[in-house]
DNA sequence: CGCAAAATGCTAACTTGTTTGCATTTGGAG
DNA sequence: CTCCAAATGCAAACAAGTTAGCATTTTGCG
């Protein structure tokens, strides 16, 4: 599953100690999930972090209408309901399982308990937080912002990113695209032309290929047209 | 000056105690500056956390075309920049005073110094942290999911919160709500007008009448069409 | 291989936003 | 009171998204 936020988020669990993620993981309660179960609804009040174990959690809102908008994924080690815990929030989406995926459920107190008595954990929560307030906020600045197929361009240079070579292909299906990006299938198919008008990628069936990776940044660069940010610290 | 995401956000400075705030100020530098001026620019690598003393600060992206897209604007007691710290990240915004604007600056390493010491920091930290988070969350689910005139009445019932009456006599301009919803004038010309023709709202010259917040409140829950949210704990 | 399902490409009609320009209304300064 | 500047209203031409429907290409299965 393709997701916009996580991609370049740290994971809760990959920030601690063994030792810290041994003592979390003994804390909590370990629930399994089928393919598309529901883990929390909107709207429940039971406070309590949850971090996932294996397969992934989708994220988003259900509408009463049926339509269903996704605000991330989130992968082996990621936590979330801290919210429940710090900011006096009931949940405020929906989430539910990508395969079979196991949910380590930590209850409110214990948490709290742990947060005192660890203080690793709170530096690591933080930056957690941070981070994915950073990244919402590009997704708002980006909305504003550029237009689709640079929005694209962008999403796409974020996946080719493991690779080294110039060349990268990608596995995803238009539609896949579409729903990421909270689009129209068509509408991806108009951005997709548009770069490929600009030879900067060829769509395959299934997959799209990554023309020359450093031009495509090049061209995000000179498109997206403010200051590109370099790494953290020196 | 309006803003849409700040509004319901708690204050750093509020979520701890007196005698923290007093520290805090201690170990800052205050700064002065004039309307409009800069505070920090994105890309800047000089990590450490500010707090609004008195006036207020944008926080947006300068554009290299000279456009400005604003993103929150913050208030006394307001902190920004934690994520210079605990994120890694160099400053990821242009942040100017609005108004006369004197700010706190806590270098880097005296913050973290405090933050070991000061137990009730980090819980107020992570509050603020997933407070903005949710906030901007919810932002980026209703440019996906609502309509133009969906999203400004939704703007308007935050602000007209703090009256009792039914009726709440709104002072701003139709361009500065353009520019807070980031959109054009003429766009939220016309999403006054649907509001007008609903009935809910009553516009005039500077101002915006809501006529029965009650009822504002229905027709947009209605609208909305997802569970609306409870208060945090029963 | 041959076929069915899936994915993509494309068109048309429509909606809602943008920009530009100008007319009209309003409030306040002199 | 008068007049000017600001705020609002409105229209036209355009841009970019939506949904709906259907043609075409591709893949994988029997």
């Amino acid at each position: 599953m393709l997701d916009l936020l996580e991609r370049n988020s740290p994971a809760l669990m990959q920030l601690i100690s063994p030792a810290l993620a041994e003592e979390l993981h003994k804390a909590s309660v370990t629930v399994k999930y089928d393919d598309g179960q529901s883990i929390h609804s909107r709207g429940d009040n039971k406070p309590g972090v949850s971090i996932v174990k294996s397969g992934a959690a989708r994220i988003g809102t259900l509408g009463m209408d049926g339509s269903f908008i996704t605000v991330s994924v989130l992968g082996v080690g990621q936590s979330f309901g801290e919210h429940t815990l710090f900011a006096d929030l009931p949940r405020t989406h929906d989430v539910s399982a990508v395969g079979p995926t196991e949910i380590d459920q930590i209850p409110g107190p214990v948490f709290m308990r742990l947060f005192d008595e660890q203080r690793e954990l709170a530096p690591a929560l933080l930056k957690t937080a941070l981070a994915r307030s950073y990244a919402f906020l590009e997704q708002l600045d980006d909305m504003r912002r550029l237009a689709l197929h640079v929005r694209l361009a962008k999403f796409l240079m974020s996946i080719g990113v493991a690779n080294q070579q110039a060349e990268a292909v990608i596995k995803c299906l238009q539609s896949e695209l579409a729903f990421t990006l909270g689009v129209s299938r068509v509408a991806i198919g108009k951005a997709v032309k548009r770069l490929h008008a600009a030879g900067l990628i060829e769509p395959g069936y299934g997959q799209i290929t990554l023309r020359d990776r450093a031009r495509l940044k090049r061209w995000i660069d000179a498109e997206i047209k403010i200051v590109p940010l370099q790494s953290g610290r020196p």
